[in-house]
DNA sequence: AAGTGGTCTAGACCACCTT
DNA sequence: AGGTGGTCTAGACCACTTA
Protein backbone atom coordinates (compact mmCIF):
# COMPACT_ATOMS: atom_id res chain seq x y z
CA UNK A 1 0.00 0.00 0.00
CA UNK A 2 1.41 3.18 -0.95
CA UNK A 3 1.24 6.37 0.84
CA UNK A 4 2.06 8.94 -1.73
CA UNK A 5 0.88 11.40 1.23
CA UNK A 6 3.65 11.00 3.33
CA UNK A 7 6.27 13.81 2.50
CA UNK A 8 8.79 12.43 5.12
CA UNK A 9 12.43 13.71 5.07
CA UNK A 10 15.15 11.88 4.66
CA UNK A 11 15.68 10.79 8.21
CA UNK A 12 12.77 8.67 7.35
CA UNK A 13 9.95 9.92 9.93
CA UNK A 14 6.73 10.64 9.40
CA UNK A 15 5.35 13.50 7.87
CA UNK A 16 4.55 16.20 10.38
CA UNK A 17 1.27 18.22 10.17
CA UNK A 18 0.71 20.34 7.19
CA UNK A 19 1.39 23.60 9.36
CA UNK A 20 4.12 22.74 10.84
CA UNK A 21 5.79 22.02 6.90
CA UNK A 22 4.23 25.31 6.01
CA UNK A 23 5.55 27.15 8.97
CA UNK A 24 9.16 25.70 8.47
CA UNK A 25 8.64 26.85 4.93
CA UNK A 26 7.13 30.28 5.69
CA UNK A 27 10.04 30.87 8.59
CA UNK A 28 12.65 30.21 5.65
CA UNK A 29 10.85 32.32 3.21
CA UNK A 30 10.91 34.95 5.63
CA UNK A 31 14.35 34.85 6.45
CA UNK A 32 15.94 34.31 3.25
CA UNK A 33 14.36 37.23 1.77
CA UNK A 34 11.76 35.92 0.09
CA UNK A 35 9.22 38.30 1.35
CA UNK A 36 10.20 41.43 1.63
CA UNK A 37 10.73 43.24 5.05
CA UNK A 38 7.08 44.85 6.29
CA UNK A 39 5.29 42.72 3.29
CA UNK A 40 1.64 42.19 3.90
CA UNK A 41 1.29 38.54 3.77
CA UNK A 42 -1.90 37.65 2.10
CA UNK A 43 -3.65 34.33 3.35
CA UNK A 44 -4.74 33.51 -0.69
CA UNK A 45 -1.38 34.02 -1.93
CA UNK A 46 0.54 31.73 0.97
CA UNK A 47 -2.62 29.16 0.29
CA UNK A 48 -1.75 29.38 -3.84
CA UNK A 49 1.95 29.56 -3.01
CA UNK A 50 2.27 26.28 -0.12
CA UNK A 51 -0.79 24.86 -1.90
CA UNK A 52 -2.89 23.91 1.49
CA UNK A 53 -6.00 25.25 2.28
CA UNK A 54 -6.78 28.35 4.87
CA UNK A 55 -6.00 26.60 7.82
CA UNK A 56 -3.05 25.39 8.30
CA UNK A 57 -1.72 28.70 7.03
CA UNK A 58 -3.13 30.82 9.46
CA UNK A 59 -2.19 28.64 12.63
CA UNK A 60 1.35 28.55 10.62
CA UNK A 61 1.26 32.57 10.85
CA UNK A 62 0.18 32.64 14.81
CA UNK A 63 3.02 30.95 15.43
CA UNK A 64 5.30 32.72 13.61
CA UNK A 65 3.36 35.80 15.76
CA UNK A 66 4.89 33.49 18.47
CA UNK A 67 8.48 33.97 17.20
CA UNK A 68 8.45 37.70 16.59
CA UNK A 69 8.85 37.15 12.70
CA UNK A 70 5.13 38.19 12.12
CA UNK A 71 2.85 41.36 13.30
CA UNK A 72 -0.47 39.82 13.20
CA UNK A 73 -3.46 42.52 13.41
CA UNK A 74 -6.94 41.78 13.86
CA UNK A 75 -8.99 41.84 10.92
CA UNK A 76 -5.56 43.83 8.88
CA UNK A 77 -3.44 40.75 8.12
CA UNK A 78 -0.11 39.46 8.53
CA UNK A 79 3.11 41.92 8.25
CA UNK A 80 6.87 40.34 7.92
CA UNK A 81 8.58 41.83 10.85
CA UNK A 82 11.72 43.72 9.68
CA UNK A 83 14.81 41.10 10.10
CA UNK A 84 17.67 43.54 10.44
CA UNK A 85 20.57 44.26 12.45
CA UNK A 86 18.53 46.01 15.49
CA UNK A 87 16.24 42.75 15.46
CA UNK A 88 19.06 40.58 15.32
CA UNK A 89 21.10 42.35 17.94
CA UNK A 90 17.72 42.63 20.42
CA UNK A 91 17.61 39.43 20.01
CA UNK A 92 21.34 38.11 20.92
CA UNK A 93 21.31 41.18 23.56
CA UNK A 94 18.20 39.10 25.42
CA UNK A 95 19.87 35.81 24.42
CA UNK A 96 22.92 36.81 26.75
CA UNK A 97 21.02 37.80 29.15
CA UNK A 98 19.29 34.43 29.60
CA UNK A 99 22.12 31.92 28.34
CA UNK A 100 24.56 33.49 31.35
CA UNK A 101 21.81 33.28 33.81
CA UNK A 102 20.84 29.94 33.05
CA UNK A 103 24.54 28.46 32.57
CA UNK A 104 25.43 30.00 36.07
CA UNK A 105 22.15 28.40 37.68
CA UNK A 106 22.90 25.19 36.65
CA UNK A 107 25.72 24.74 38.92
CA UNK A 108 23.23 24.68 41.89
CA UNK A 109 22.23 21.34 40.62
CA UNK A 110 25.32 19.61 39.00
CA UNK A 111 26.07 16.62 39.23
CA UNK A 112 28.93 14.75 38.59
CA UNK A 113 27.05 12.64 36.30
CA UNK A 114 26.00 15.79 34.19
CA UNK A 115 29.61 16.55 33.62
CA UNK A 116 30.56 13.48 32.97
CA UNK A 117 27.91 13.54 29.99
CA UNK A 118 28.52 17.41 28.78
CA UNK A 119 32.36 16.21 28.15
CA UNK A 120 31.16 13.32 26.19
CA UNK A 121 29.03 15.66 24.18
CA UNK A 122 31.88 17.82 23.69
CA UNK A 123 34.23 14.66 22.63
CA UNK A 124 31.60 13.94 19.91
CA UNK A 125 31.23 17.34 18.66
CA UNK A 126 34.86 17.12 18.24
CA UNK A 127 34.91 14.29 16.31
CA UNK A 128 31.68 15.75 14.39
CA UNK A 129 34.28 18.57 13.45
CA UNK A 130 36.85 16.87 12.81
CA UNK A 131 35.20 14.54 9.92
CA UNK A 132 33.56 18.35 9.25
CA UNK A 133 30.02 16.75 9.34
CA UNK A 134 28.82 20.40 10.08
CA UNK A 135 24.97 18.88 10.26
CA UNK A 136 26.12 16.35 13.76
CA UNK A 137 27.94 19.90 14.93
CA UNK A 138 24.47 21.54 14.98
CA UNK A 139 22.39 19.50 16.48
CA UNK A 140 25.69 18.42 19.25
CA UNK A 141 26.32 22.12 20.01
CA UNK A 142 22.60 22.15 20.63
CA UNK A 143 22.57 19.24 23.04
CA UNK A 144 25.51 20.73 24.75
CA UNK A 145 23.60 24.03 25.82
CA UNK A 146 20.01 22.59 26.05
CA UNK A 147 21.97 20.09 28.71
CA UNK A 148 23.35 22.87 30.57
CA UNK A 149 19.87 24.86 30.87
CA UNK A 150 17.92 21.69 31.39
CA UNK A 151 19.74 21.76 34.80
CA UNK A 152 19.04 25.36 35.14
CA UNK A 153 15.39 24.51 36.05
CA UNK A 154 13.91 27.66 34.78
CA UNK A 155 11.15 26.69 31.84
CA UNK A 156 10.60 30.20 30.98
CA UNK A 157 14.32 30.97 30.07
CA UNK A 158 14.40 27.43 28.58
CA UNK A 159 11.35 28.45 26.12
CA UNK A 160 12.49 31.52 24.70
CA UNK A 161 15.93 29.87 24.02
CA UNK A 162 14.01 26.85 22.18
CA UNK A 163 12.63 30.15 20.36
CA UNK A 164 15.56 32.05 18.89
CA UNK A 165 17.41 28.58 18.26
CA UNK A 166 14.74 27.97 15.47
CA UNK A 167 15.60 31.37 14.13
CA UNK A 168 18.92 31.45 14.41
CA UNK A 169 19.45 27.92 13.43
CA UNK A 170 16.98 28.84 10.08
CA UNK A 171 19.47 31.81 9.22
CA UNK A 172 22.58 29.46 9.60
CA UNK A 173 21.79 27.08 7.60
CA UNK A 174 19.87 29.72 4.77
CA UNK A 175 23.52 31.93 5.11
CA UNK A 176 26.60 30.06 5.10
CA UNK A 177 26.45 26.72 6.28
CA UNK A 178 29.67 24.91 7.39
CA UNK A 179 30.83 28.14 9.42
CA UNK A 180 34.46 27.96 9.63
CA UNK A 181 33.91 28.88 13.59
CA UNK A 182 33.74 25.33 14.62
CA UNK A 183 37.78 25.69 16.12
CA UNK A 184 36.49 28.53 17.94
CA UNK A 185 33.12 26.85 19.39
CA UNK A 186 35.46 23.77 20.49
CA UNK A 187 37.52 26.22 22.64
CA UNK A 188 34.45 28.38 23.78
CA UNK A 189 33.05 24.76 24.79
CA UNK A 190 35.90 23.45 26.58
CA UNK A 191 36.31 27.16 28.58
CA UNK A 192 32.71 26.49 29.58
CA UNK A 193 33.36 22.79 30.86
CA UNK A 194 36.73 23.90 32.54
CA UNK A 195 34.85 26.94 34.10
CA UNK A 196 31.74 24.59 35.46
CA UNK A 197 34.38 22.07 36.78
CA UNK A 198 35.74 25.15 38.39
CA UNK A 199 32.89 26.04 40.14
CA UNK A 200 33.83 29.46 40.37
CA UNK A 201 30.53 31.40 39.27
CA UNK A 202 32.23 34.47 37.78
CA UNK A 203 34.17 32.45 35.90
CA UNK A 204 31.06 30.44 34.15
CA UNK A 205 29.69 33.73 33.32
CA UNK A 206 32.74 35.32 31.38
CA UNK A 207 32.95 31.86 29.81
CA UNK A 208 29.20 32.11 28.44
CA UNK A 209 29.28 35.41 27.93
CA UNK A 210 32.25 35.13 25.58
CA UNK A 211 30.79 32.39 23.90
CA UNK A 212 27.26 34.09 22.97
CA UNK A 213 29.18 37.43 21.63
CA UNK A 214 31.46 35.80 19.40
CA UNK A 215 28.20 33.69 18.01
CA UNK A 216 26.47 36.90 17.59
CA UNK A 217 29.51 38.16 15.51
CA UNK A 218 29.85 35.35 13.68
CA UNK A 219 26.29 35.46 12.48
CA UNK A 220 26.08 39.08 11.72
CA UNK A 221 29.19 38.74 9.91
CA UNK A 222 27.96 35.41 7.96
CA UNK A 223 24.69 37.65 6.65
CA UNK A 224 27.20 40.64 6.35
CA UNK A 225 25.46 43.27 3.49
CA UNK A 226 22.55 40.99 3.06
CA UNK A 227 21.70 42.80 6.70
CA UNK A 228 19.30 45.91 5.65
CA UNK B 1 -29.60 49.19 12.69
CA UNK B 2 -29.43 47.29 15.72
CA UNK B 3 -25.75 45.14 15.99
CA UNK B 4 -26.53 42.56 18.25
CA UNK B 5 -23.94 40.90 17.40
CA UNK B 6 -21.61 43.10 19.36
CA UNK B 7 -20.43 42.17 22.44
CA UNK B 8 -18.27 45.30 23.08
CA UNK B 9 -17.40 46.16 26.51
CA UNK B 10 -18.00 48.69 28.59
CA UNK B 11 -15.56 51.03 27.23
CA UNK B 12 -17.45 51.21 24.17
CA UNK B 13 -14.29 49.29 21.95
CA UNK B 14 -15.58 47.02 18.61
CA UNK B 15 -15.82 43.49 19.27
CA UNK B 16 -12.58 41.51 18.85
CA UNK B 17 -12.42 38.71 16.69
CA UNK B 18 -13.83 35.64 18.34
CA UNK B 19 -9.75 33.99 18.76
CA UNK B 20 -9.10 36.62 21.02
CA UNK B 21 -12.32 36.80 23.11
CA UNK B 22 -12.16 32.71 23.36
CA UNK B 23 -8.10 33.37 24.22
CA UNK B 24 -8.89 35.68 27.11
CA UNK B 25 -11.57 33.77 28.15
CA UNK B 26 -9.03 30.72 28.24
CA UNK B 27 -6.46 32.23 29.45
CA UNK B 28 -8.63 33.27 32.65
CA UNK B 29 -10.28 29.59 33.07
CA UNK B 30 -6.58 28.44 32.91
CA UNK B 31 -4.98 30.40 35.09
CA UNK B 32 -8.27 30.12 37.77
CA UNK B 33 -7.67 26.98 37.84
CA UNK B 34 -11.06 25.91 36.22
CA UNK B 35 -8.67 23.60 33.92
CA UNK B 36 -6.76 21.45 35.88
CA UNK B 37 -3.13 21.58 35.89
CA UNK B 38 -1.62 19.27 32.99
CA UNK B 39 -5.33 18.44 31.79
CA UNK B 40 -5.73 17.47 28.21
CA UNK B 41 -8.02 20.10 26.70
CA UNK B 42 -10.39 19.19 23.84
CA UNK B 43 -11.60 20.83 20.98
CA UNK B 44 -15.16 19.31 21.10
CA UNK B 45 -15.49 20.50 24.79
CA UNK B 46 -13.89 23.80 24.39
CA UNK B 47 -16.51 24.23 21.06
CA UNK B 48 -19.51 23.37 23.84
CA UNK B 49 -18.22 25.43 25.96
CA UNK B 50 -17.22 28.97 24.63
CA UNK B 51 -19.70 28.14 21.95
CA UNK B 52 -17.91 28.65 19.12
CA UNK B 53 -16.31 26.37 16.16
CA UNK B 54 -12.97 25.09 15.92
CA UNK B 55 -11.18 27.39 13.93
CA UNK B 56 -10.74 30.00 16.92
CA UNK B 57 -10.44 27.70 19.56
CA UNK B 58 -7.37 26.03 17.23
CA UNK B 59 -5.91 29.67 16.89
CA UNK B 60 -6.59 30.69 20.66
CA UNK B 61 -4.67 27.80 21.53
CA UNK B 62 -1.83 28.49 19.07
CA UNK B 63 -1.77 32.07 20.85
CA UNK B 64 -1.69 31.03 24.64
CA UNK B 65 1.12 28.11 23.29
CA UNK B 66 3.23 31.37 22.82
CA UNK B 67 2.89 32.51 26.15
CA UNK B 68 3.70 29.54 27.86
CA UNK B 69 0.34 28.43 28.69
CA UNK B 70 0.06 25.25 27.18
CA UNK B 71 1.74 22.95 25.48
CA UNK B 72 1.05 21.68 22.29
CA UNK B 73 1.59 18.34 20.08
CA UNK B 74 1.02 17.36 16.72
CA UNK B 75 -2.00 15.01 16.66
CA UNK B 76 -2.25 14.90 20.11
CA UNK B 77 -3.48 17.95 21.32
CA UNK B 78 -2.76 20.56 23.86
CA UNK B 79 -2.11 20.34 27.94
CA UNK B 80 -2.66 23.14 30.14
CA UNK B 81 1.19 23.69 31.72
CA UNK B 82 1.49 23.49 35.42
CA UNK B 83 1.06 27.00 37.01
CA UNK B 84 2.81 26.52 39.90
CA UNK B 85 5.01 27.99 41.92
CA UNK B 86 8.28 27.28 39.90
CA UNK B 87 6.63 28.20 36.81
CA UNK B 88 5.83 31.75 38.19
CA UNK B 89 9.44 32.16 39.79
CA UNK B 90 10.84 31.12 36.35
CA UNK B 91 8.78 33.78 34.92
CA UNK B 92 9.98 36.37 37.44
CA UNK B 93 13.75 35.32 37.25
CA UNK B 94 13.38 36.37 33.30
CA UNK B 95 11.50 38.85 33.95
CA UNK B 96 14.21 40.90 36.19
CA UNK B 97 17.02 39.96 34.37
CA UNK B 98 15.26 41.86 31.25
CA UNK B 99 13.75 44.24 33.35
CA UNK B 100 16.46 45.99 34.83
CA UNK B 101 18.61 45.27 31.66
CA UNK B 102 15.94 47.79 29.71
CA UNK B 103 15.60 50.13 32.91
CA UNK B 104 19.58 50.92 32.96
CA UNK B 105 19.41 50.87 28.86
CA UNK B 106 16.88 52.81 28.22
CA UNK B 107 19.38 55.77 29.75
CA UNK B 108 21.24 55.62 26.70
CA UNK B 109 17.96 57.84 24.69
CA UNK B 110 16.28 59.34 27.32
CA UNK B 111 15.83 63.19 27.13
CA UNK B 112 14.59 65.43 29.49
CA UNK B 113 10.89 65.37 27.84
CA UNK B 114 10.91 61.99 28.41
CA UNK B 115 11.99 62.35 31.92
CA UNK B 116 8.46 64.79 32.17
CA UNK B 117 6.52 62.47 30.45
CA UNK B 118 7.50 59.67 33.31
CA UNK B 119 6.93 62.44 36.15
CA UNK B 120 3.40 62.92 34.90
CA UNK B 121 2.30 59.49 34.31
CA UNK B 122 3.87 58.82 38.01
CA UNK B 123 1.22 61.88 38.98
CA UNK B 124 -1.35 60.55 37.31
CA UNK B 125 -0.78 56.93 39.33
CA UNK B 126 -0.53 58.39 42.20
CA UNK B 127 -3.54 60.51 42.30
CA UNK B 128 -5.26 56.83 40.91
CA UNK B 129 -3.99 55.33 43.51
CA UNK B 130 -5.89 58.24 46.15
CA UNK B 131 -8.99 57.49 44.74
CA UNK B 132 -8.58 53.81 45.10
CA UNK B 133 -9.52 53.93 40.89
CA UNK B 134 -7.22 50.44 40.97
CA UNK B 135 -8.21 49.67 36.74
CA UNK B 136 -6.73 53.25 36.43
CA UNK B 137 -3.49 52.35 38.95
CA UNK B 138 -2.90 49.23 36.62
CA UNK B 139 -2.81 51.00 33.38
CA UNK B 140 -0.90 53.79 34.22
CA UNK B 141 1.52 51.21 35.68
CA UNK B 142 1.59 49.22 33.00
CA UNK B 143 2.17 52.75 31.01
CA UNK B 144 5.06 53.66 33.47
CA UNK B 145 7.25 50.85 32.35
CA UNK B 146 6.36 50.15 28.67
CA UNK B 147 7.49 54.00 28.19
CA UNK B 148 10.87 53.17 29.68
CA UNK B 149 11.17 49.86 27.88
CA UNK B 150 10.18 51.65 24.54
CA UNK B 151 13.03 54.02 25.30
CA UNK B 152 15.53 51.03 25.38
CA UNK B 153 15.31 49.76 21.75
CA UNK B 154 15.24 46.48 22.46
CA UNK B 155 11.79 44.74 20.36
CA UNK B 156 12.58 41.40 21.74
CA UNK B 157 13.04 41.96 25.34
CA UNK B 158 9.89 44.71 24.87
CA UNK B 159 7.66 41.22 23.53
CA UNK B 160 8.78 39.04 26.43
CA UNK B 161 7.61 41.67 28.71
CA UNK B 162 4.39 42.29 26.85
CA UNK B 163 3.44 38.47 26.52
CA UNK B 164 4.51 38.50 30.79
CA UNK B 165 2.39 41.05 31.12
CA UNK B 166 -1.43 39.25 29.81
CA UNK B 167 0.02 36.63 32.33
CA UNK B 168 0.70 38.53 35.56
CA UNK B 169 -2.37 40.83 34.90
CA UNK B 170 -4.81 38.41 34.49
CA UNK B 171 -3.90 36.31 37.53
CA UNK B 172 -4.19 40.43 39.23
CA UNK B 173 -7.66 40.20 38.20
CA UNK B 174 -8.26 36.73 39.54
CA UNK B 175 -6.37 36.32 42.74
CA UNK B 176 -6.76 39.53 44.89
CA UNK B 177 -7.60 42.29 43.18
CA UNK B 178 -7.11 46.41 44.79
CA UNK B 179 -3.64 45.20 45.87
CA UNK B 180 -2.71 46.88 49.34
CA UNK B 181 0.91 47.47 47.22
CA UNK B 182 -0.01 50.77 45.58
CA UNK B 183 1.73 52.73 48.43
CA UNK B 184 5.04 50.62 47.78
CA UNK B 185 4.80 50.67 44.31
CA UNK B 186 4.84 54.29 44.42
CA UNK B 187 7.76 54.39 46.43
CA UNK B 188 9.54 52.02 43.56
CA UNK B 189 8.82 53.72 41.29
CA UNK B 190 9.79 57.11 42.52
CA UNK B 191 13.54 55.78 43.46
CA UNK B 192 13.33 54.79 39.91
CA UNK B 193 13.01 57.96 38.41
CA UNK B 194 15.12 59.35 40.74
CA UNK B 195 17.72 56.63 39.92
CA UNK B 196 17.08 57.41 36.42
CA UNK B 197 17.53 61.30 36.91
CA UNK B 198 20.69 60.89 38.94
CA UNK B 199 22.23 59.38 35.75
CA UNK B 200 23.76 56.67 37.59
CA UNK B 201 23.24 53.33 35.86
CA UNK B 202 24.15 50.85 39.31
CA UNK B 203 21.60 52.87 41.10
CA UNK B 204 19.50 52.62 38.54
CA UNK B 205 20.24 49.01 38.64
CA UNK B 206 19.03 48.51 42.04
CA UNK B 207 15.79 50.43 42.34
CA UNK B 208 14.23 48.21 39.32
CA UNK B 209 15.67 45.09 40.72
CA UNK B 210 13.73 45.96 43.99
CA UNK B 211 11.11 46.59 42.23
CA UNK B 212 10.61 43.43 40.30
CA UNK B 213 11.57 41.20 43.19
CA UNK B 214 8.85 42.81 45.54
CA UNK B 215 6.52 42.68 42.73
CA UNK B 216 7.06 38.91 42.66
CA UNK B 217 6.64 38.76 46.45
CA UNK B 218 3.57 40.28 46.49
CA UNK B 219 1.74 37.90 43.83
CA UNK B 220 3.13 34.98 45.04
CA UNK B 221 1.37 36.05 48.57
CA UNK B 222 -1.67 37.00 46.97
CA UNK B 223 -1.57 33.54 45.66
CA UNK B 224 -0.81 31.84 48.92
CA UNK B 225 -2.13 28.40 49.20
CA UNK B 226 -4.24 28.33 46.02
CA UNK B 227 -0.36 27.69 44.42
CA UNK B 228 0.40 24.18 44.20
C1' DA C 1 -11.08 -3.16 14.25
C1' DA C 2 -13.66 0.40 15.96
C1' DG C 3 -13.57 4.85 18.30
C1' DT C 4 -11.80 9.14 19.68
C1' DG C 5 -10.17 13.36 18.53
C1' DG C 6 -6.90 16.24 15.88
C1' DT C 7 -6.44 18.13 11.14
C1' DC C 8 -7.82 19.83 6.64
C1' DT C 9 -10.98 21.58 2.90
C1' DA C 10 -14.51 24.39 0.85
C1' DG C 11 -17.47 27.90 1.03
C1' DA C 12 -20.26 31.40 3.53
C1' DC C 13 -19.93 35.55 6.32
C1' DC C 14 -18.53 39.99 7.51
C1' DA C 15 -15.10 43.90 8.61
C1' DC C 16 -12.51 47.31 6.40
C1' DC C 17 -10.98 50.24 2.55
C1' DT C 18 -11.70 51.79 -1.87
C1' DT C 19 -14.47 54.60 -5.51
C1' DA D 1 -21.91 50.60 -2.85
C1' DG D 2 -18.52 47.38 -4.35
C1' DG D 3 -14.34 44.77 -3.69
C1' DT D 4 -10.74 42.74 -1.16
C1' DG D 5 -9.38 39.84 2.20
C1' DG D 6 -9.70 38.23 7.05
C1' DT D 7 -12.76 35.24 9.87
C1' DC D 8 -16.00 31.56 10.98
C1' DT D 9 -18.84 27.27 10.29
C1' DA D 10 -19.74 22.54 9.04
C1' DG D 11 -18.35 18.36 7.72
C1' DA D 12 -14.94 15.13 5.67
C1' DC D 13 -10.44 13.05 6.45
C1' DC D 14 -7.04 10.65 8.85
C1' DA D 15 -3.61 9.68 12.80
C1' DC D 16 -3.40 7.57 17.12
C1' DT D 17 -5.17 4.78 20.72
C1' DT D 18 -8.39 1.31 22.80
C1' DA D 19 -9.77 -3.61 22.84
Amino acid sequence: MLKDKLQSDSLGQLADPTYSRVREKLREDILSGYFISGERLKIAELVERYKVSQMPIREALQQLQGEGLLIIEPNKGAHVRKVDKQFLESIYEIRQLIEVYLTVKCMENLKQKDLKLLNQIQKSYESAAAKEDYTACLQLNRRFHSTIYELANNSEGLQILEKHWQLINTLRLTYGFGSRRTAEVIEEHRAILQALESGNPAEVETAASVHCIHAKADLLAQMGDRLK
